[in-house]
DNA sequence: GTCTATAGGAGGATAGAC
DNA sequence: GTCTATCCTCCTATAGAC
């Protein structure tokens, strides 16, 4: 019941973040979307800063569960594929909270958020133990430092290009996904 | 005198929108950083929106002067990493001003400044041939739309990778360089 | 064209009743 | 825990003297 609204606030959260960023998104558009007052929001939830943190704990809390589900047996190059894949669709559907990279509030409040750091770690390590073990059988480029290749994949999350592609009408999302994963993956180059 | 006056002021929104962005940017630290009175700053741009547009029409002059730069003899791929590589040095070094791309009152006044658009549309055309020869000498894959290479080149001056690169220590700039060209050009996977 | 001073409004956060 | 009403700070923009 307590759960089920503060699980409404955070879901709102998320599109107003996706939609419009952090610094946009207003805590009155927030309690409009939820359909209470402000100052009801505030007992949930002490500061703007602590919404968005709540709804990046809830992505990753998403993305330990969609990691969960990734085939076992599959390669694991095929395995950051399939990562990469979800990471753009949920941008590509409006799910995909962004936040300004520069705010030290909001920094301050994401590393105080014990679930956000913890799913964090927890997502961080085991892409890093796929680009070991992907880079070991040699089908990713084994010269590229592996925080590297980490940070190319989380960066799809905040990929200008999928919405410059989307609004440049003739592409629908699978194409774009395919687009951008092969990019993403072989490079401009000509292979 | 007035213009040089004007010079200092986009210089300073330059530096302000490279290193906290458009919404945390005041005006009142515009002025400061130029050294004049906030009322003075608008006799000389009616608004915030049109400090940043001039600010975005001096980068898209620059960028033309660079494009005038690339040594036409060189094949039409080294010629965009030319200009992959001037973007991302410009971003590294604090230089690269960041746009919201959802703000609506913003785009209105980016679209309103002939300067701006002119340079865009200047730089847009002369890549897209670049882009074409590359791919007509195969050695940009022939596969990929025009625009989405274009988009792609344009998105290395919002890549989130170049500044979580920058923050974890251990890669001075010429390496991160190398390691996102490589990237962005090869791909992750293994050639 | 520069300044000081201020209008005007948006938005984060809180008081206090129920 | 929900509401209404309000506070208060910050920020864009302008008035008006020099």
């Amino acid at each position: 019941m307590l759960a089920a609204r503060e699980q409404a606030i955070i879901d709102a959260v998320n599109r107003l973040l996706a939609d419009k960023g952090f610094d946009a998104m207003t805590v009155d558009e927030v309690a409009g979307a939820v359909g209470i007052a402000k100052a009801s929001l505030y007992k949930h939830f002490p500061s703007k800063e602590d919404l968005a943190a709540a709804a990046m704990a809830h992505l990753m809390q998403a993305a330990q569960t969609m990691l969960d589900g990734v085939d076992t047996a599959l390669p694991p190059l095929d395995k950051l594929r399939a990562v990469v894949e979800w990471t753009m669709r949920l941008k590509l559907s409006g799910h995909m909270p962004t936040l300004p990279s520069q705010n030290s509030t909001l920094r301050a409040a994401l590393v105080a958020h014990k679930g956000y750091m913890d799913g964090l770690m927890d997502v961080s390590e085991r892409l890093g133990a796929w680009i070991e073990a992907a880079q070991a059988d040699a089908s990713l480029n084994p010269a590229l430092p592996p925080i590297a290749v980490l940070y190319t994949v989380f960066a799809r999350a905040c990929d200008t290009v999928l919405e410059f592609l989307k609004m440049s009408d003739g592409f629908d999302d699978d194409t774009i996904i395919a687009l951008v994963m092969g990019t993403c993956f072989d490079g401009l180059r000509s292979r």
